[in-house]
DNA sequence: TCCTCGGTTGCACCTTGGTGCAATGACTCA
DNA sequence: TGAGTCATTGCACCAAGGTGCAACCGAGGA
């Protein structure tokens, strides 16, 4: 049950007051100062809502948050901000913010909004823990089923038999918690997870 | 090659200067003084981009941008406005608009929207085009298909046989042009067709 | 009335997927 | 050295999907 927000901001009078109030509500908070210190600490396992303010010195809120893409952790932000404007909630909301709020922020608000982007990771959190489970062959094989490829197809281009590609195919679905096609390839939109070589057909 | 706009705007100076700019860039254009007038003469046929005003006599632009998601028309919608402020632009972009712009706008950035609205449509054009041939009884069983159930569970549901779904099944892939039952899936999101019942597993 | 379309069913045949069992070789770690 | 993990292969058997052919029925239009 993940329930945990990392706050980013760089005034430590807001942070303490978002702080006591998302604790309130009992959610386990993790602060930083700076765009640049959170994602030095970024917690390769944990999962989590990030609540982050736009204008920070050093790294911009957009920024951290596009490195956050980038980094394909897929973790909710919701942007809590002073002076923001137009462009740059469009900016945010495109990149797939959860939400982009504005100080003074109602309490009601942000705590829906961090509802939220927890919501969204407590959906595929089972899911990612057992993607981890799977070992790079069955990875890579995931991918060329979910491109709908053949077994045999799939065998002649990782360069071995069909039986061995039914081996890790059975395993990726056991692993997964899976038994259709249709259902893993839904699990891998939500995981991020792309087809090998683009889309059969 | 769809490259229709539809102008959705109460100020008749702006619609034609934005419809000249627009026709200057080679699309074609339809206006609309009003929301409801543009709601209530939608094309069922054709596709197009939406660019509508904010606020607007009659009915608001987010309530129209509303009525044609709840109308699964999945039309790209770009906002053009005078007044508009952070909350409305993200709530513009969480009900999936393409941007959200400022007026004056610049006339580049207009055209870019409209053509990443306008690519957009393009993309799944020829596919819905395929899906709209689909009888309903076809539709009924893609929708099962998507969810990973087996052939005979399909049939028991529909009151059928096998041999009947195997037969809706085959014309599903061969209207669509697709043959695998994952390229099916993401097509039927592309779509926004649903699986029946929720997700088998 | 004839024709078309959608939905239906049956049958045969082949391909593909799924499972269980057994086994090998490479690599890492204790 | 011994245990464990990962990737591999073979074989057999069964289940499920895919295809082609033929046919029937009801609704609606020409």
């Amino acid at each position: 049950m993940s329930n945990k927000v990392y706050l980013v901001d760089d005034e430590p009078d807001l942070r303490r007051a978002i702080e006591r109030l998302l604790r309130a509500e009992g959610f386990k908070v993790e602060s930083h100062g700076s765009a640049l210190e959170f994602l030095a600490r970024l917690p390769t396992e944990a999962d989590g809502c990030v609540v982050m303010d736009l204008a920070m010195p050093g790294l911009d809120g957009l920024e951290a948050q596009e490195r956050l893409v980038a980094a394909s952790t897929r973790w909710p932000v919701v942007f809590l901000t002073g002076r923001g404007d137009i462009r740059s909630s469009v900016r945010a909301m495109k990149a797939g913010a959860v939400d982009f709020l504005t100080k003074p922020v109602k309490a009601e608000e942000l705590i829906v909004s961090v509802g939220l982007g927890l919501a969204r990771v407590r959906e595929v959190a089972d899911l990612r823990a057992r993607y981890a489970l799977l070992t790079p062959r069955e990875r890579e094989v995931m991918e060329h089923v979910i491109a709908g490829r053949l077994n045999k197809v799939i065998a002649a281009e990782l360069g071995t038999t069909e039986q061995t590609i039914k081996v890790h195919r059975s395993r990726v679905m056991e692993k997964l918690g899976i038994r259709s096609v249709a259902a893993l390839v839904t699990a891998a939109q939500r995981l991020g997870v792309s087809p090998a070589g683009g889309e059969a057909d």
